[in-house]
DNA sequence: CTGTTATTATTACAGATGTAATAGCAAAGA
DNA sequence: TCTTTGCTATTACATCTGTAATAATAACAG
């Protein structure tokens, strides 16, 4: 497997938009990142440069725009850092982890419930 | 509550070492480090004082050696990493991130088994 | 064609991080 | 006491990140 690129935190908040929406515009995407950050534009263009040098998008020059596709997949960008995450933080055992969301973010019945379901192999959200 | 500090990835190490042996002096700290990385004494010790200056540490002298003992919580510091993590990478959705784990991670029956327990055995708690 | 303007490309710069090497100093040994 | 030696303190330096500003360029309006 190809080693994926490594993303900063700011990098990752336009990786998100680009997965959401690709194939999108640097206009498009500033536009979004302006409503839920404060980042100045510029700012936004350099961490796209950034994330095209590193190999995790590509770009089609569409008449003078640039429209941006990824290229890393996002499920399993995620899941490597999960991976690691878990690994680093919880000595990979998903129980302590699990445990530990538990007592600190006090989980609502519902998300008992859902979470319960999960480990059934009930797979499906029950809709309604 | 008081902002903790900013801990990178190779700081944390030494402080998981700290949080576990502590107190502990710098030539201990080293030993262990070097069993499970490859880092040079140097750089170890670069990190242990980053770790003072950032006010994740103080140290005591005895004699001629320091000896550290950690200033920031061990459960504080990975819940609040936890909780950005969540945030960051499954929007705060719980259920999402277990539900990526098990997919991702294929979970074997014990560990299911566990979970479910860790769910049903309501953990206290309850609050209002 | 040519200037204006919207886009992209290049350059900037400080702070954090990884990774050490070298300098300074105090305790232990000769 | 003086030297050696083992610790701690200071200094180094390339990358990566956050955060932009400025320069270059191509497309559309005239």
């Amino acid at each position: 497997m190809k080693a994926l690129p490594q993303i900063s935190e700011a990098e990752f908040e336009v990786m998100k938009i680009i997965w959401k929406y690709a194939p999108i515009s640097t206009n498009e995407i500033t536009e979004r990142l302006m409503k839920t950050t404060d980042w100045n534009p510029k700012t936004i263009q350099t961490l796209i440069r950034r994330l095209v040098t590193k190999g995790a998008l590509t770009y089609e020059k569409q008449s003078r725009v640039f429209v941006y596709t990824p290229l890393v997949d996002q499920e399993e960008y995620i899941g490597q850092e999960s991976a690691s995450f878990l690994n680093r933080f919880y000595n990979g055992d998903i129980s302590a982890m699990l445990s530990a969301y538990i007592d600190h973010d006090r989980l609502s019945d519902a998300e008992i419930h859902t979470l319960r379901a999960l480990l059934s192999g009930d797979s499906g959200k029950e809709g309604t």
